[in-house]
DNA sequence: GTGGTCTAGACCACA
DNA sequence: GTGGTCTAGACCACG
């Protein structure tokens, strides 16, 4: 997976979700160290301070945790503090605004089954 | 429907939004003309170059026709347009962005079906 | 009040509490605008990053709010919030702190009700 | 009591304080020879640099004597220097910065008699 | 070696 | 004009 420097979307943002999804898929299990901050910055061809402020996000958010002058772990409950903060963000801001667009659009009776089976065997 | 000053969806699109909605729902029929820079900008506590870029926005897309020395108008097909423009939109990034969204966050029978109902309900 | 550049305190962090001291002292009233991160940048002979940093946080600890476009101001209830991290600072960290030292220091009565008495006409 | 790697305090501080509160609890009396910097870093799981450190802060500071080719040594006043270090740095330092800590609280009349309770009960 | 802070300067979207 | 992000490079304390 790899950063999308035109997009939109931080670079520092793309790098955490990534991160976030490794661990997610166990690729980075809780209590490993993950890379420095020097060594994913070059791994990413991105600045030291971009994944640094990467790091400090997901400090704060407590998905790692910081060892002083070794380096940042992945915490122990890395896997739920994640998956809590996609939960409620996912209910509290996607879900809403999806639900304000079907309604604005107006969708009939067929338009809303499909969308319903679409979502259902996904 | 007011303005999200802290959103981080520009101001211009939300009043582009917001204008699409009324003349979806009849308060702008197609033909009118529409608010001068100036009023709409004074309603929205707004700066009017804001205003100036929704309507460019709104012009540039067809909503709108400007109609030298006189002002914007709502164009005749406005209705047509923006429903198109927004279903397209719907089917080809909001939904399978959100049907994605829903697969990363691997949600159990309990949250699927309640999404479901919540969808229906709305 | 100015800044300390040797202090091992950072010097965001000596930009946050300087402002949000003036919250409480009523010279930056809620709802004002506060200086934009240019000006006080200057003001304080300070890299403009530095007070975005400070502004960031303040931001997220809900004592600025962000208008896109406009600037930060101070929130409304910008007096509670930093009274109420304070104490909770205070009571969890420097409490304990200190109530641990005057255990390991083994104060006799005289120290201990000396101690209070300042405390008290304090 | 085991050291805080996520503390902002250096952790060749934590364990400083560590011993000298061994020192002081007489686990360790004056003229004992103290534990090999390897053996005290495995104990801690803490790099050995860390404790050589340490060592030489206490070394430094009079608490331990170094004798040549030996190894450190609790110097034989080592309590009395601590005890008055301490209380040193308690009167002139901690004291006055916790008392200006309440005084920018602002503390209720409840508050404060909460606090000097707690104190008295400790 | 590690992270943490700061600077100077560039570029961007937005109002 | 506003804030927001990124870079390159410096300096620091700590392990």
């Amino acid at each position: 997976m790899s950063i999308d420097f035109k997009s939109t979307k931080g670079i520092f943002l793309q790098i955490a979700e990534n991160i976030c999804h490794q661990i997610l898929e166990g690729k980075l299990p809780p209590g490993e160290r993950v890379p420095s901050v020097r060594d994913l910055a070059a791994d990413f061809e991105v600045n030291r301070n971009t994944v640094l402020r990467t790091y400090a996000l997901l400090d704060e958010s407590g998905v790692f945790e910081n060892k002083r002058g070794i380096g940042f772990f992945v915490s122990e409950n890395a896997v739920e503090m994640i998956r809590s903060t996609e939960k409620k963000e996912f209910f509290q801001n996607d879900l809403p605004e999806f639900i304000q667009k079907i309604k604005l659009l107006k969708l009939n009776e067929n338009d809303l089954s499909e969308l319903i089976t679409v979502i259902k065997t996904n």
